[in-house]
DNA sequence: TTTGTTGCAAAACGTTTGCAGCCTC
DNA sequence: GAGGCTGCAAACGTTTTGCAACAAA
């Protein structure tokens, strides 16, 4: 699948989401997305708000709106991190994936892991039918490692 | 292990922290360690303060300080949820497990598989010290599928 | 023409901070 | 007695809301 094609392909989805939903096709909604869909990694609304400043202005309300119905439609997601700022993160195209939280300085790193997939795909319910799952390891990067010992050695 | 012997082993993990940490052992500090490890299930600072409010008054300051500790020293863990207020747990005596998430109702139920957890604390990363992770299995509860069911009936 | 959507600014919300007084150590 | 800790209230940063003007259907 080509990156040009999914961005086509998410508009269709956005699209055919909105008529269902009796929701308008406002030029905003569609630039929003296309910021999103040829950005790359995480983002949160201000990230996205001043990214979008450059070429197509819209508001942070309109982006806080906006972003509510591509959760709905699940076009993005919404990480669960512990920290200040929701982040949000596109679902198609990306591959799978987990991620590496840093509990010191809040940076997030990506990893695969097909054995991890597999059981976790693998697990079934008798009263719950899933959909989807998060995966999150927390704990120190490398970089603040350093600085802890360094800090220590003093 | 019995509840009581519980709260007292946790006490004394507490002092030993502050001790170490050249931290002082004021009362407040143990008074929400013990709201904590006498409550079930999650809860939030507000949840934590209100409940408080009857046999200890503590300000909120007190308790985002006191919650901040116990992390350090993981007594407690932080939830990722998604969602507006910050939500904790403690850690001992509750067992590990996992949680559930139904996507459309929000509520969260607990499970436990020793398969995953052996294969998660097996992942090892050359670059990064894992301290705890954190699943979520979203999806939607028998309750909400059967409500979904019986509309589309209609 | 109707009514959902936008931008703006103000409000709301959870959390953090500054500071004077208090109480561990 | 010194300095960390508390409570209070004000400040902060993110997200939500109220409202008038606008534009999609």
């Amino acid at each position: 699948m080509k990156e040009d094609n999914s961005l086509e392909e998410v508009k269709e989805i956005f699209s055919d989401y909105l008529t269902k939903k009796k929701h308008r096709k406002t030029p905003e909604r569609f630039a929003i997305l296309e910021h999103i869909y040829t950005h790359r990694g995480h983002f949160d609304a201000e990230m996205l708000y001043n990214m979008m400043q450059e070429d197509y202005r819209v508001s942070l309300a309109t982006i806080y709106n906006t972003l509510d119905l591509l959760l709905d439609c699940s076009l993005i997601l919404k990480h669960p991190f512990v920290g200040q700022t929701a982040q949000f993160e596109k679902t198609f195209g990306t591959g799978f994936h987990h991620h590496l939280v840093c509990s010191k300085c809040g940076s997030v790193k990506e990893f695969s892991d097909m054995k991890i997939r597999r059981t976790l795909q693998a697990k079934k319910f008798a009263s719950f039918e899933t959909t989807h799952y998060s995966l999150y390891l927390y704990g120190i990067c490398s970089k603040c490692r350093k600085e802890m010992n360094s800090k220590k050695n003093k």
